[in-house]
DNA sequence: GGTGGTTGTATGATGTATCATATAGATGTA
DNA sequence: TACATCTATATGATACATCATACAACCACC
């Protein structure tokens, strides 16, 4: 039966902690979704990076990165200004705008990390974090048979 | 950084191992999503159950299964007949097409699963269950503040 | 200084996620 | 029976996921 999947387990885990957080979000009264607020959080804290390198650290899509940045774009929390020795980028930054939406957001990410974590142990996360690096080193490798 | 926060191990794994997944039904020459397989698998189990029911059980939105439906009529692999009982409902069955997608998944679904969880053991499975459904419950809590 | 391969970005197509709402059938109750 | 309420389904709107492709800028090399 489906409750003895693992994967159901896991696709459970990450979907009721991703409406619990997005209604956390909501409430505080931030516009902003999750995967959003993510991908501005990492040009936060690098701002030279690809929409590639941005797509592998958070483990999207580039294109998906794409099309975020430009509705952070057009909502004012990202600004673009093109690089003089690459033609294809813009330097991206976060506004000011961005800037206040970071640390609105950020005290609820905290907390809702503390609510979906509450009872485990420090043990118990470096366990279900190795566990599901395995899982998706085994998960990563391209098509054996070639 | 990123990668100390569980979330995004969490959300890691079930990304590369829905990658891994469908490319394996792809190359196996069928044309499903596994979130239509799914949906197909649990009708087959149980056919009598509403779209809400469906929902439950697979974690999804009931939105979302009604259109998946729809698409598995459209495709054929589902069949629809009113209910004499209740205007609202249809009664589902899967189809001799859906039977046979069922089929050459299933194969398929087993071998991901064994490379996905390759070198964990029962125990570990154990654990890892227990600890995303722990996550899972803190989450499911409606709001706090009513 | 062309030319071919690579890289960065954008976008089309299709499917799923989520919320809100619409609609119609079913049901309970005054 | 009439009405309010609830239930089952459908759908609009917006956003993300994924693959494929387009295209332009870059770069290496002859």
């Amino acid at each position: 039966m489906l409750s003895s999947v693992i994967f159901y387990s896991l696709d459970k885990a990450i979907r009721q902690y991703r409406r619990m957080a997005q209604a956390n979000i909501d409430r505080a009264g931030v516009t902003i979704s999750i995967d959003q607020w993510l991908v501005l959080r990492v040009i936060q804290e690098t701002d030279d990076l690809t929409q590639t390198d941005i797509a592998e650290r958070v483990f999207k899509d580039q294109a998906s990165v794409a099309r975020m940045i430009r509705l952070l774009l057009e909502r004012g929390l990202l600004l673009a200004e093109p690089l003089p020795h690459d033609g294809r980028r813009t330097q991206l930054r976060v506004s000011a705008e961005g800037q206040r939406t970071l640390d609105a957001v950020e005290p609820v990410v905290l907390s809702n990390r503390a609510v979906a974590l509450d009872g485990l142990s420090e043990n118990d996360l470096n366990t279900l974090r190795y566990l599901l690096e395995r899982i998706a080193r085994n998960c990563g490798a391209p098509t054996p048979a070639t």
